[in-house]
DNA sequence: CCCCTTATTGATAACGAATATCAATATAAT
DNA sequence: ATTATATTGATATTCGTTATCAATAAGGGG
């Protein structure tokens, strides 16, 4: 199986876009990391490494990793996130609206109900958002 | 049972803040609406009836009516829209990445399995927010 | 009804995340 | 190497929303 590098590439050159080394090194950065990370942080460690690297260039190439299947854009309380997508299963959240913590969950009978309700619609699904907000369990003591 | 207007006005008695002719036309405006608005169409037709009121005034009454459980906020490809929320059931959306449309749907095994999952974690359920995309019926032909 | 405290208002400045602009530079195909 | 074109970083710009603030209004007590 190709790694995300090689994934990159492909998708890269399919569409007659260039490997650089600054799209080389966002993504050695964010491969790194674990969980939902905002642009702020990325940029901090990615500025640690190379201070030349601009703040476009940088949201440019999460946009180029989106669609490149190798990460996931989510936006939890007005906060954009990013998430690595990569051997990683498709799954959903739960959002503590106390602390902000979030948990990570599949209910694989939910996703099939989902694909029932867009056939009875004559509707084609291509994602989904589902995200449930309440106050975990650390929180409520 | 009691009316948009009472219930309203009960919200704002509680929280020790004031029935204004202003918080009046809105809500009248923003009841007669049908679907999902945004702030813009929600103005021009507030402003059609009374020039004076101030774009903050109409974004703080809705944050309002949405604290009082009269309006439903939904940020649905980056743009802000409101949805009443009195005698309609909860449901959630299908939305259309092509023309924009959103279609929606309830599914109560869905509803029930998501609390099944808040339960599993310990995690008490406030809300949740479940968007299906992709492409509706008319916009695959 | 008046008084008085406090909430509300509208105009406008400010914010901030994300994007557009653009001239200089780098990439990669030939 | 040459050349076409994609990319870069700095920076200006956008735009929805919120903060500020002085003037005004609401509404409870008397
Ligand atoms: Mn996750
Ligand atoms: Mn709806
Ligand atoms: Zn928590
Ligand atoms: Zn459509």
């Amino acid at each position: 199986m190709l790694n995300e590098f090689d994934i990159f590439k492909d998708f890269l050159r399919h569409h007659h876009l260039r490997w650089t080394p600054q799209r080389k090194l966002i993504l050695e950065v964010f491969i790194e990391q674990q969980g939902h990370i905002v642009i702020e942080d990325l940029h901090k460690k990615i500025h640690s490494q190379d201070p030349t690297i601009g703040i476009a260039t940088l949201y440019r190439t999460m946009k180029l990793l989106v669609d490149a299947g190798l990460a996931d854009m989510h936006t939890f309380n007005e906060r954009t996130t990013y998430e690595r997508l990569y051997k990683v299963r498709h799954h959903d959240h739960l959002i503590c609206k106390v602390c902000g913590r979030t948990i990570e969950f599949e209910h694989p009978l939910i996703e099939k109900y989902q694909l029932e309700v867009c056939e009875r619609h004559g509707f084609t699904l291509r994602s989904h958002r589902m995200e449930l907000f309440g106050i975990c369990n650390e929180c409520r003591k």
